[in-house]
DNA sequence: CATGTACTCCTGTTTTTCAGTGATTTTTAC
DNA sequence: GTAAAAATCACTGAAAAACAGGAGTACATG
């Protein structure tokens, strides 16, 4: 469906040749193979493999095709980590024929080029950082949490001591400004981190 | 990008006429206070209201349009929202034209359509049952609980004991066959129970 | 009318979490 | 190479949650 929308939304533009289309990571694979385009609308949602990733080894694999992630979710994780996996751009899927042929001329310069909406969402999770910055230990800390394991537990899983954990915990607890693991657990889980 | 897609697939259809678009509830209900088609393709995802909502609002004004509720995600919970609120049919986006073809056509009889991916999920989450039955106060209890709410702050905003809302900790803890506050929580989220 | 379900409440005990304070060692980044 | 950030650990006491087991009331449904 979204595929079709993006064909007829190009087909009569001159200047752009439609090369082909997959609808998932290994068929995508298969088809750079035989040849290779300037740009790839890649979507984030693949059936047998993340576009993030898939991102990623196309890039390793043909560093000059230009990617544009495409996504329907405007969300700051999904956008930087398509970025910092070598996609030159963000777009969402509700946007208008005019941001897909700026986001095509704009990348193909070698520019980096985001959708107007993306761009705010990420400016503003840039400015006003509602998603607390974690480290790597207190990252596993919560996801241990989150799996139902009490301070010892998760002690004897990172061969730490409890009294670590705990500490762990109290930062969680601070950086996400909650106080006890219910709302803790909650607020991480709308914010996607477990 | 994706409306284009559904008109060029549905555009050449003989039998099916393309009245228009709108890309908000508000501009949707302006559109059907002039003319009313017979079927409406119905995102969930909309930029000023849920198109869970929505749907309840069309049928309730008109009652007999069929709506097929259209989105990305294949999550049983969406789709029996959408069910409950009056649509007719769930196809996901991913859908073959023939898939929507089919899904027009049987909704248009009044029957009810589900896309084959949407039916599976549904079929395996009635059979399995992962998400367990609630009653009321549980789930008041539970989504308190969510808020980071102590037991005697529950009892107090429920008007009831610190001794009845243990219990209720209890059977909610047993429901979700979790051992502890955070894995109980964790499972609600992912169930988008709170 | 018996059975089941939901809701209510109780007494204890044990385990876990939360709060506060303080300190050492490793890593990381500039 | 040094300053900042992260990771490590300890102690105390209070608060909260988890576990166990029992028990009464209301209400609907078969």
């Amino acid at each position: 469906m979204v595929i079709e929308g993006i064909r007829s939304l190009l087909q009569h533009e001159k200047g752009i040749e439609w090369m082909g289309h997959a609808t998932s990571a290994s068929s995508c694979l298969a088809f750079l193979s035989q040849e290779q385009p300037d740009v790839i609308l890649m979507d984030i949602n693949l059936p047998d493999q993340s576009g993030i990733d898939l991102c990623k080894e196309v890039k390793q694999r043909y560093p000059s095709i230009f990617i544009l992630g495409l996504s329907t979710f405007n969300q700051q994780s999904f956008i930087e980590k398509m970025l910092s996996n070598g996609a030159s751009g963000y777009v969402l899927k509700n946007a208008t024929q005019q941001e897909i042929l700026d986001a095509i001329n704009t990348v193909i310069k070698g520019k980096q080029y985001l959708s107007f909406d993306a761009a705010l969402t990420f400016r503003k999770s840039d400015e006003t950082s509602d998603n607390p910055i974690l480290t790597r230990r207190e990252k596993e800390v919560l996801s241990l949490i989150a799996e139902g394991l009490t301070n010892n537990e998760i002690a004897a899983q990172l061969f730490i001591s409890p009294a670590t954990v705990d500490t762990h915990r109290k930062n969680l607890l601070a950086k996400f400004a909650t106080k006890n693991t219910a709302s803790l657990i909650r607020k991480a889980a709308q914010m996607q981190i477990i």
